[in-house]
DNA sequence: CTAACTGCAAATTCTTTGCATTAGT
DNA sequence: ACTAATGCAAAGAATTTGCAGTTAG
């Protein structure tokens, strides 16, 4: 039904994703991957399922926990906690490459920045460390997060 | 009744703090501040009440919540998600000085390593990060997390 | 066809809140 | 004495589970 969004002729580029592990493609699988190409930024399960809803409003919440632990455990999305209780999630960039998430949040608002300084210096450190994390402990590591708690400018004017 | 650890006449270390922000000091809080410094690695709220419990059975959960928070309010205590769907707290390092919290997670077992690798590199990297980030958007940083997800040696032996 | 997937409702789990009581200062 | 702090029980919120019906391959 809806579907019309960077498709092959032989289907989108994670097909061979599902394909491989034997899971099958169904719609509540392409439109929640739908919602999370188009609105890329952390995104709680709920506010996944609000839009999914829109688009195609038999899908269940269940549905959407259950998609979103498959696409983590698949590696093509990743999970986060900014410590406000709920999870959030996001699509892993575009197709290859390592992808990097680096938050700045707020513990006042909940107000989450992307941000986007000294990445270069980050990512060659978080490689070297990934190296030798893996050899010395024997880990096979997946993903990382780096994140920053603070006050936003707002809250920490306004003092609370 | 506890209470025979690390303290000067004049009270423990933290009581300043305490006292500052017109806080009292507790026979819970310190308790809960005893087992923290005791057993230092990210624990959870129920296991700091268990142990909270063997010490000072009449304790409940519900002050262990209470004052985690006003612990982690007052920058004595960190909280962590490791992505399980508790929280961790881990006393701030002993006194002053920044305390950096790095850690490698499994996420098949949930066995969490303390790393220190290139931890000089990392501190520094974060200490230009946290500035630059306060300068372009105005937030007070407060606190970071770096962690590494994947699967440790066992986990991925077995491959489940 | 048949096993994977889904939706619903109920169950879990972690954390927070309301309120009467207790205890620092 | 005056209030902050506590404990209990109940409430809340996010996520998971059981199960019968549905659907992709």
């Amino acid at each position: 039904m809806p579907m019309r969004w960077c498709e092959g002729k032989s289907g989108n580029w994670w097909h061979r994703h599902f394909r491989g592990g034997g899971y099958r493609i169904t719609m509540p699988r392409q439109v929640i991957l739908q919602v999370l190409a188009e609105s890329k930024k952390h995104l709680s399960a709920e506010d996944i399922f609000l839009r999914v809803h829109q688009i195609y409003p038999n899908i269940g919440l269940t549905t959407i926990y259950r998609t979103l632990e498959l696409l983590v455990k698949m590696g093509l999305v990743v999970k986060f906690d900014f410590g406000d209780g709920r999870a959030r999630y996001e699509l892993r960039s575009g197709n290859g490459g390592t992808s990097h998430h680096h938050h700045l949040i707020c513990t006042n608002c909940g107000r989450v920045i992307d941000y986007d300084e000294f990445l270069d210096e980050e990512i060659e450190l978080i490689k070297k460390t990934e190296k030798e994390l893996a050899r010395k402990y024997g880990f096979e590591i997946k993903n990382h997060t780096i994140q920053f708690y603070g006050l936003c400018k707002k809250c920490n004017t306004v003092k609370k």
